[in-house]
DNA sequence: TCAAAAGTGTTCGTAGTACACCCATGT
DNA sequence: ACATGGGTGTACTACGAACACTTTTGA
């Protein structure tokens, strides 16, 4: 019969340790009609504090992935997170007052179709104008946005963020509010083309205020995270 | 004065969970004088039971990363660990029996080149060829593998591997360890240079049993993680 | 017919692979 | 000298970036 794992030596029932859940959920929205869509992160406040990310203490039942989920439930139906994974933990020990209170973030992502109203009070705010967060969820958010940035090049993530059907000329939108810089839309085709991550559906939209040529409408190929370009070096030979 | 963040609405003082460490701890071995060397994971075992990842709770005083450091220093000196990182949080409610226990998981990477004597009951084990694990350790080894492998490829995370002076032909016998196969040598020696990874020392080292050419020793520029090779696609422009 | 947006094609640079060939040493 | 391993050079491929040009629509 396994015996519990050794524990440390000079730490006996050190039990006294709360574990919270804290999300970073992203959405590219368009905030005005005549100006790019932003990054917004899903902030809430309670009473005047200042704001913070959506979480709470761990479910007694389930794991902590599920924990987040619930913690987000509140503001975004959890069919709405199109993806979620974990980001890093986060251990000071005085990095709340009080109880010793361990962090583990997670990252979230809506789909730019689904409506944006918010009940309570939560609210979206773009990444970039962000007002003062609680404790370290700043720290969180930048955490967050780095790895999705990271992940857009080389993962179908952006699947998380895109409508199930889109022009390219909106996707490429979306990899621009994500990423901070504008991306070629042509580009950008050729090579979520050649790595099966969109493909077309053969539908098209219909074209744009000021005219133009109604685009032809794509969806991802999957909908659950893939890695599409595992090995940048080094691959196995052959 | 900001509030603690606020909990998950039907889970009052949920307290009951106990944080614990483990941590996968590699280095790469000549098991014989005459085979190519090998990854190996550091384990122990209590009396009688199945192996284990070194490990244990958290230090009330210090962050989860020091005291998975710590909790390693039974079998390897601090000093030793040249880098440890974060893995996932596993957090099933039913993982171990008993008090519900979430582990936070670390990938640490200790250079081939310190000596392999160990204390207690602990042991090499090559990954290749592992005995049977408690409870989900042996997932855990999986998930610091992949981590290694895919972090090989674009950071210059080997220096944590190696010795602090090398043979090329040694660094490779290390990527092909922890990558599961061969990489080309000269190839391997261009892109660490190109990249800057890698430096020559401009000493050379003795030639081996069966003769041959002295080989120049090199060394890793940095001895800290660093991402080399950022954006695989999608880079900003410029 | 003109502007706007979408889509196609072309060129270029560069990173990585494969592999042939040259160099230095011990026996 | 020759086998053994180390090092250099070269050709080939592939991917991505940049950008010009063509196509399709609405006004």
């Amino acid at each position: 019969m396994p015996t519990p794992p050794p524990s440390s030596p000079a730490a006996a029932g050190t039990s006294d340790v709360e574990v919270e859940t804290l999300t970073a959920v992203f959405q590219v929205q368009e905030m005005t009609a005549d100006t790019d869509p932003v990054l917004c992160v899903l902030l809430g406040h309670d009473t005047d504090g200042p704001w913070t990310l959506p979480g709470g203490a761990v479910a007694a039942d389930a794991t902590l992935e599920t924990s987040a989920r619930r913690a987000v439930a509140d503001s975004v139906a959890i069919a709405n997170i199109a993806h979620l994974e974990q980001l890093a933990v986060f251990s000071d020990p005085h990095r709340l007052p009080g109880t010793r209170t361990i962090a583990s973030t997670y990252l979230a992502l809506v789909p730019s179709d689904v409506p944006t109203e918010l009940p309570h009070a939560s609210a979206w705010h773009p990444v970039d104008a962000l007002p003062t967060l609680a404790f370290d969820h700043a720290e969180i958010v930048e955490a967050a946005r780095h790895r999705l940035a990271a992940k857009l090049s080389y993962t179908n993530i952006a699947f998380a963020l895109a409508p199930s059907r889109f022009p390219m000329s909106q996707l490429s939108e979306i990899y621009c509010a994500a990423l901070g810089y504008a991306v070629d839309t042509t580009n950008l085709l050729r090579i979520l083309s050649r790595r099966a991550v969109v493909v077309a559906t053969g539908t098209v939209g219909k074209t744009g205020r000021s005219g133009g040529r109604p685009p032809a409408l794509y969806a991802f190929a999957d909908k659950q995270l893939r890695v599409t370009d595992e090995f940048a070096t080094l691959r196995p030979p052959m």
